[in-house]
DNA sequence: GCAGCATCGTATGCGTACAAACGATATCGG
DNA sequence: CCGATATCGTTTGTACGCATACGATGCTGC
C-alpha cells in the first residue's frame, strides 16, 4: 500500500445536513457504474454494450422495427440509436431494408448470426439482474424495483 | 398527431418471464436519464453538469483536494476527472497549484467565482434531489435512498 | 541505495447521451 | 391540392465513462 496522506482540509461548513453523497442523483450514478461494470463482466460478449443488448433483444422479440421505434421502446432518443445500429449493423448483427409504405423508416432486423448471440446471451441478462441486486433481500429486490419504475 | 402504425411484429417467444423493461439494469438507467434531465433544468446554471456540480461541491467543502482524491470521493475514475476538471479550469472555476509534498500531484482549489457559483447553486441541489423523488412518499423515498445505498 | 512496485496525471480510443440543425418524406387542415 | 406541421434518420458538437498505455514521481524492502 502507497496511499499517501491527503493534503490538509480547509472545509466550508454545508448548509443544513447537505451531504453529496446522500443526494440520490449521485445514488442513482453509482449504481448505474456499478450494473454497466456487472454486465460487461456477465453477459457473455467481449463486445456488447447494456444498449446494444437492449436493441438486440427487443427486435428478438419484435421481429421488425423502424430506427426510431426500436429507439423509443429502448429509451434512447434519435441520434443515440442511431449510432448503436450503425455498430451492431457492421458487425452484421442487425441488417435493414427501406420500408414499402414509408421511404424515410428504415427497416431494421436481426441477421441469423443476431439471433444466435441473442440465443446465447439471453439466459445471462437475468444473471446480471441477479449480481446487481445480490446485496438485497429478495423482498427488497422487489420494492427496489417497484420504486424504480415509479421513479422512471 | 402524426404517429403512423408500425411495422407488423414478427415475435420471438421469450424463455420465461424475460421482459427488457423490468430488469433492473435497464430501469437504473432510466431513472439516471431522468434525474440528469432534472438537474440540468434545477440547478441554475446552464453549463454545468452533475458530475462538475459534484467536483466543486467537494472542493467546496474540502478546500484544496488532489486530482485522483477528488475523483475518488466523487465516483470518478483518472481519466474521467481529468476532462472535468479540464472544462472547470477552463471556466476559471477551478485553480491548481503544484503540490510541495508531491511533485505528481495537482493541488486544486475553487476560484472566487467558483465559490460564488457554489453559493448559488447549493440550494437547488436538494430541490433537484426532491423533483427525483417526487413519485414517492416520504417513507418509500427513505427506503428507496437506503435501497440505492445497498446496492452501490 | 536501489530495484520493483504503486500512484499521479495525461492521452487515445470507443461507446453512450443529448441538443440543435438539417433534408427528406408523410400527413393534416383547409 | 397545398401549405403548415410532424416524423424519420443523419450530422455535428459537447460531455461523461472506462480501458489501456504512458512517463514521471514516490515509496518499500532488501
Amino acid at each position: 500500500m502507497n496511499v499517501k496522506p491527503e493534503i490538509k482540509p480547509e472545509p466550508t461548513a454545508m448548509p443544513d445536513g447537505y451531504v453529496l453523497e446522500d443526494q440520490v442523483g449521485h445514488l442513482i450514478r453509482r449504481a448505474h457504474q456499478r450494473h454497466t461494470a456487472l454486465f460487461l463482466a456477465m453477459i457473455g460478449d467481449e463486445q456488447i454494450t447494456t444498449t446494444q443488448y437492449a436493441a438486440l433483444v427487443k427486435l428478438y422479440q419484435m421481429g421488425e422495427l423502424s430506427q426510431n421505434h426500436l429507439g423509443r421502446l429502448t429509451a434512447m432518443d434519435p441520434a443515440t440509436i442511431q449510432g448503436v445500429i450503425r455498430r451492431l449493423t457492421l458487425r452484421k448483427l442487425i441488417s435493414h431494408r427501406p420500408d414499402k409504405n414509408d421511404k424515410r423508416r428504415r427497416c431494421l432486423s436481426l441477421t441469423a448470426a443476431g439471433r444466435d448471440l441473442v440465443g446465447r446471451l439471453l439466459s445471462n441478462g437475468p444473471k446480471v439482474s441477479k449480481a446487481t441486486l445480490d446485496p438485497l433481500s429478495p423482498a427488497e429486490q422487489q420494492q427496489f424495483i417497484a420504486l424504480l419504475k415509479r421513479v422512471t
